[in-house]
DNA sequence: CTCAAACGGTAACCTTTGTTACATAAATAT
DNA sequence: ATATTTATGTAACAAAGGTTACCGTTTGAG
């Protein structure tokens, strides 16, 4: 998701094209970069801004894959996938500046050089990770498990038990893949049960061992634990 | 999911490895070859008999992901990944042989030829676009979509509205991730509806308009078609 | 051929999530 | 500040799918 130490990115005839300006294209915020169904022939990376990656369904459903800040390299699998059709709506969620690198390009450099051969293989293989996962929780966990894991993993990266949401309720709900009602009522129920403390986007965790037994599925419906 | 043309798999520095005896190893049928959660170091290839790729949950719920036959690669992508966790376990179907390949080698066969190296970034792309296409289908198909789909899909290759299913309910079942008996029931109402004539594994679309309509979602839960 | 094990259909019931609609609150532009 | 849009909570209801339990059928080993 975010950008991480990669062997590809870093190398230096991968960083020498991002100070390519032709190379570079902006795109305004709420733009579509690439269309879910339309054939992905160059690399595109975000070098500046918020992108996300969702999938969209032909009612107007959608579940957020993923959110790339920069320097991320969007879709790397798919460029050389035998289907080489974007399984996903790439949308710009802030004004963004993205760079392009053919396919051919990438190659020539995958083959000079065996860091970044590693590395670009390490981003593929992260991405079919990112999806395996995605798999789990969407078909494993329930939206109170979604919550806790997500809040778990916020708090764990704060070390505290307050945190701010960085998101809207909706683009949770799109990450979550779930509605946005559906989301406000959990969330809702949490909070009834004195598990969470919640105004607005900021959340207290006032029961942490209660959200990590729910985490683990060790509830059912009712919440009958203590303190902690 | 099965073997298609692929330079990687067909380039001969990667067959030489394949006959050498050494790297193979046997599995019987039931065995568990790679289990969910241990590091994955050596590319492991189906070389004979039927592999599955499944994940599980703590509750001993699965999703069958993929089906490998001779001659696929087993997680080229996850091979690479930073964290190189199996996220699925590898379970043999049938009596198999396994190849296994160091991922150094792996590395040095893709450096040394741009067709294999770009069959290898094709087999991991391959994986990422059938992942999300299984989200797709998770998230935005109902149990009855995913029968549609599947049932026409295997009539059109066959060329013929009867088709025989080469799996068992509870097999499929966990290919689309549903419960056994959901997956009955839902047969079961496509069959009282008279779309489908189903005997064991043998059936035959009666009705491939209203497949197809059911497939593409423009029905609710009513079946006021006409015949086709 | 026989028998046990695996497979499959079904029904009643439960749980989770989605849908729709509406009122309120918050954020943003003018 | 005020207006307008966007975001959010909520409730009633619907729908989809899961669970469990049971029984009949098929399959395949011996």
């Amino acid at each position: 998701m975010n950008a991480a130490k990669n062997k590809f990115l870093e190398c230096k005839i991968f960083t020498s094209l991002t100070e390519e300006r032709s190379r570079i294209r902006k795109y305004g915020k709420g733009t579509i970069i690439h269309f879910q169904g339309e054939e992905y022939h160059s690399l595109l990376v975000v070098v500046e801004g918020l992108v996300s990656a969702e999938i969209h369904d032909p009612q107007g459903k959608k579940i957020k894959l993923e959110t790339f800040s920069p320097v991320s390299p969007i879709a790397p699998g798919i460029l050389f996938a035998t289907d080489n059709t974007l399984p996903v709506t790439i949308t710009a969620e802030s004004d963004v500046k993205i760079l392009s690198v053919s396919k051919q390009d990438i190659l020539t450099i995958l083959q000079k050089d065996t860091a970044c051969l590693e590395g670009y293989l390490s981003l593929t293989g992260d991405k079919i990770v990112l999806l395996a996962e995605k798999i789990r929780l969407f078909k494993f966990n329930s939206i109170q498990q979604k919550i806790a894991g997500y809040l778990l993993n916020l708090s764990k990266k704060k070390g505290s038990n307050h945190v701010r949401l960085p998101y809207t309720r909706e683009f949770l709900a799109d990450l979550f893949g779930v509605a946005r009602p559906s989301l406000s009522r959990e969330l809702s129920r949490l909070a009834d049960a004195k598990i969470l403390d919640i105004k607005n986007k900021d959340i207290t965790i006032l029961k942490k061992r209660a959200l990590n037994y729910i985490l683990e599925g060790k509830f059912g419906t009712l919440y009958d634990y203590d303190n902690g």
